[in-house]
RNA sequence: GCGGGCGUGGCGGAACUGGUCUACGCGCCGGCUUUAGGAGCCGGUGGCCGAAAGGCCUUGGGGGUUCGAGUCCCUCCGCCCGCACCA
């Protein structure tokens, strides 16, 4: 009783939440308070929790517990990521089943959430591996298939084949494969396919509605990547073909000299298949991203020795291929413009192409390609129009010839979803030599997932071992069928799990319309930068087709996003390898729960990274240790009626209470939320004696307490639920929100500066509340001030109540 | 190269609409307490000069706006993050 111990606070507060259910919320009407709906990313369950996670919930708790005691009706639920390859690798290992290490990781990772006292809605929890969820993933995925949303097609795709499954162009960095950093292929597959293309417009225009960080927006903006431009037809007259372009000027048309193809362009080898082309093409085709990628890399390529003809003026260009030209963007062939675009420059130069300029008043661009706006020039009938407007005009004539038309591009590709893998939900189909490819009736769903002997991939799914249930029906015409053995990507997953904890128990649906329009959308969601493409662009996809199902009533899954920081240690990043980990599980265990959890929310704003230093968390371990210490030595009396005049330790306490409220309500800084609790326990600190030696000091004090209890409550529940029930004997969490009284944040007095020109010359105390003529009085009775001025003639005088008076002379 | 962010003590980092720069913590120094402690408590701590009072300087460098700039503008340097031959 004499020293501040965790390890009999925190189980005993746990115990209490868990007996009493009391972070569950009901879907049942009634409840009149607004709803708030609060989401950390849910993890993906592999091993034990690390610093990150710790991160996350610490900051996601801290939100739910403040919009909880603001009035809100709060949603706080948890589930696992379960799916994926780590689990599957492990198995390929061990040969444990991917399903036993993966729910010994959500067992885990379930303990220590408790452990750390976060406020999760338990009833709610689920993990992805379920066939009682998955069931529900296959089904949206049956919706988005009737809906031609999901289609099968063969195409060129990537290809990990170190993992030996394909990828999402998500999922491919630089080239290399995002999960293990091997050099993707590309190989010709059929594959299932999500049509997010088909909403790149909604979800560009719909990242206004919604309160996102605006690099998280960029990055999704860069990743759409919409151009607007127009596409052009080239025609090549002795192949008797046409080949369009995209184009994003179709106001340099005038100044095309050229024309290129990518190597992959299917009609390369039929312009031209000489030995010299062919090596040509071979060569960029298996010279794979990393050389083909190189920024400002010598342009390459070959003539082909054909020509097309440039719409717009009749004339004959020389066809080329080179590799600079991409086959996944536009039509893979450009017009090719010198004068204006610097790739094309650099290949003119190169090989000694003619460089005609068609938009005057730039740059010299014989020597450099100039992309200033000017009047148009060698451009026919369109001499002297601004560049701007002759854009419009010739795609108009374009289109009343029929030779071109304004078009749109984007970068986004659609989503490659099927994956080679065993460990992942599997896809809905059945494949029947007369019907094609069937899905699987809704009442035949779950299609469960198979035990197998093999993790091992082989070019091939796992999957496809288990002829026995390979091997089925035809559910259109009874004949025999063969399931699909390909697994979908996790990030399908993911992309409607928030949607499944409205209403996850429901067992005849994925959820209940009018409960989920409850609760959805998220009002906050927080997690890492790191899905700031894929997971948050997959899930807005996700919603966004719902809702054209009428099956959701948001086109927006999360209203506000939080990304926060990567945690280093002593300012490096933690990695096994370097053997600088810190373990959320040691750190709760060595100091406690409350200690870690405001450690990590202390070290700096959470939206920046943080340096986890393990000196730096005995300050924090001490501070708790002193508050509890306060509580357990305070003298009785009522913490309820703080009377008598207002103490510094209850200025003290509203100046807290008003610090964390703006700081969590408003600006996520819990940092500094926590140094205002800090402070406030090191005022009733220095002057505990005095104040309890007087009667109504005793009750300030404990207000003081209880106060410094209840604002540390979203950090460090256990403790603020002990000292607040120690001052009050009540429960913190159903105590509102304190609310600073504004009389008491201004003491009486303050001190102002008196400046002469800027130059601090006097500090005076001065009344609070004073009018700024009597601060300028005040100011100007200074002794000091008087002095300093005498012979000068004073110019203005300005004066900021509560803070300064500042004096002009000359 | 393009887009975005940042640069504050020995360290992590504060500073709301321009208004006492360095809150809070770590570290360090001094003291108290303890059988002892790497435990606890109290005090000090931006730099330079000074015994002190006090003075001068200080938010990456330079310039500007302003009575007043960490904050706004220009410029240079450095770091971080995205995009990167996207026509």
């Amino acid at each position: 009783m004499d020293r501040y111990d965790p390890k009999t606070i925190e189980p005993r507060w746990q115990k209490v939440w868990a007996d009493e259910h009391t972070w569950e919320v009901s879907n049942e009407p009634g409840d009149e308070r607004p709803k708030a709906y609060v989401l950390e990313m849910l993890p993906y369950p592999s091993g034990e929790p690390h610093i990150g996670h710790l991160k996350v919930y610490s900051v996601g708790d801290a939100i739910a517990h403040h919009r909880r005691r603001t009035g809100h009706r709060v949603l706080h639920p948890m589930g696992y990521d379960a799916f994926g390859l780590p689990a599957e690798n492990h198995a390929i290992r061990t040969g444990q089943h991917p399903r036993e290490s993966t729910e010994a990781s959500i067992a885990e990772f379930r303990k220590q959430f408790r452990e750390w006292g976060i406020s999760i809605d338990w009833s709610r929890e689920f993990g992805t591996h379920e066939p009682s969820y998955y069931r529900w993933t296959q089904w949206i995925f049956l919706r988005l298939l009737e809906k031609g949303l999901a289609y099968r097609k063969e195409a060129a795709v990537k290809w990990c084949p170190k993992d030996a499954t394909v990828l999402a162009n998500e999922q491919v960095i630089d080239g290399r494969c995002e999960r293990c950093g091997t050099e993707v292929e590309v190989r010709q597959l059929t594959q299932w396919f999500f049509a997010i293309t088909e909403y790149a417009d909604a979800l560009l225009d719909d990242l206004a509605t919604i309160d996102w960080p605006s690099h998280v927006v960029t990055m999704q903006r860069n990743w759409i990547g919409r151009s607007e431009g127009a596409e052009v037809v080239f025609r090549c007259e002795e192949l008797g073909t046409d080949y369009p372009v995209f184009t994003t000027r179709p106001d340099t048309l005038f100044g095309a000299t050229f024309f290129v193809m990518a190597p992959e362009h299917p009609d390369v080898l039929r312009m031209n298949d000489s030995p010299e082309v062919r090596d040509y093409v071979n060569h960029a085709l298996t010279s794979q991203a990393e050389d083909r990628g190189a920024e400002n890399r010598e342009k390459t390529g070959v003539p082909l020795g054909r020509t097309v003809t440039n719409p717009v003026n009749g004339e004959e260009i020389p066809v080329f291929v080179a590799d600079y030209v991409l086959m996944e963007y536009g039509t893979g062939a450009i017009m090719a413009v010198p004068a204006h675009d610097e790739r094309d420059h650099a290949f003119a130069v190169k090989f000694g192409l003619p460089i005609r300029e068609v938009i005057g008043g730039g740059e010299d661009v014989q020597a450099q390609a100039s992309t200033a706006d000017g009047p148009m020039v060698n451009s026919g009938q369109f001499d002297g129009i601004g560049n701007r407007e002759a854009f419009g005009q010739i795609v108009d004539w374009l289109q009343s010839e029929g030779k071109g038309e304004a078009t749109v591009n984007y970068r986004l590709r659609d989503w490659l979803v099927s994956r080679q893998r065993y460990w992942g939900c599997p896809i809905p189909i059945i494949y029947c030599d007369i019907c094609g490819a069937v899905p699987v009736p809704e009442d035949q769903l779950p299609v469960e997932l198979p035990d197998v002997q093999d993790y091992a991939p082989k070019g091939k799914s796992p999957l496809a071992a288990a002829e026995d249930w390979v091997a089925t029906t035809c559910p259109s015409c009874g004949g025999a069928g063969r399931r699909e053995t390909d697994t979908m990507d996790t990030f399908v997953d993911s992309s409607w799990y928030f949607l499944r904890y409205c209403d996850a128990s429901n067992e005849t649906a994925p959820w209940d319309r009018d409960v989920l329009d409850a609760w959805m959308p998220v009002d906050q969601y927080i997690g890492g930068v790191e899905h700031a493409i894929l997971h948050l662009m997959y899930a807005r996809f996700f919603t966004k087709a719902l809702a054209d199902l009428d099956l959701v009533g948001v086109r927006e899954p999360f209203a506000r996003l939080f990304t926060q920081g990567m945690v280093t240690r002593d300012g490096a990043k933690m990695s096994k390898s370097k053997g600088n980990v810190v373990s959320p599980g040691a750190i709760v265990g060595e100091h406690g729960a409350d200690t870690a959890r405001c450690y990590i929310l202390y070290v700096g704003h959470p939206a920046e990274g943080g340096d986890w230093s393990d000196d730096g968390i005995e300050g924090i371990h001490r501070f708790l240790a002193r508050l509890w210490r306060a509580a357990a030595e305070a003298p009785a009396g009522d913490a309820d009626n703080p009377a008598g005049e207002p103490t510094a330790v209850l200025r003290k306490a509203h100046w807290a209470i008003d610090k964390v409220s703006r700081d969590l309500g408003e600006r996520f800084a819990t940092h500094t939320s926590i140094a205002a609790v800090i402070e406030l326990v090191n005022e009733i600190y220095k002057g505990r004696d005095e104040m309890s030696a007087m009667p109504e000091g005793v009750s300030q004090l404990r207000f003081a307490i209880a106060t410094a209890g209840s604002l540390l409550f979203p950090f460090a529940p256990h403790l603020g639920a002990e000292v607040y029930e120690l001052m009050t004997g009540r429960r913190v969490w159903e105590e509102p929100w304190p609310v600073a009284d504004p009389a008491l944040l201004e003491s009486d007095s303050f001190e102002l500066i008196v400046q002469i020109g800027g130059k601090l010359r006097d500090r005076i105390r001065a009344p609070a509340g004073a009018s700024k003529d009597e601060l300028e009085q005040l100011a100007m009775g200074s002794e000091k001030i008087k002095a300093q001025l005498e012979g000068k003639e004073i110019v203005k005088v300005v004066v900021v109540p509560g803070k300064l008076v500042n004096v002009v002379a000359r």
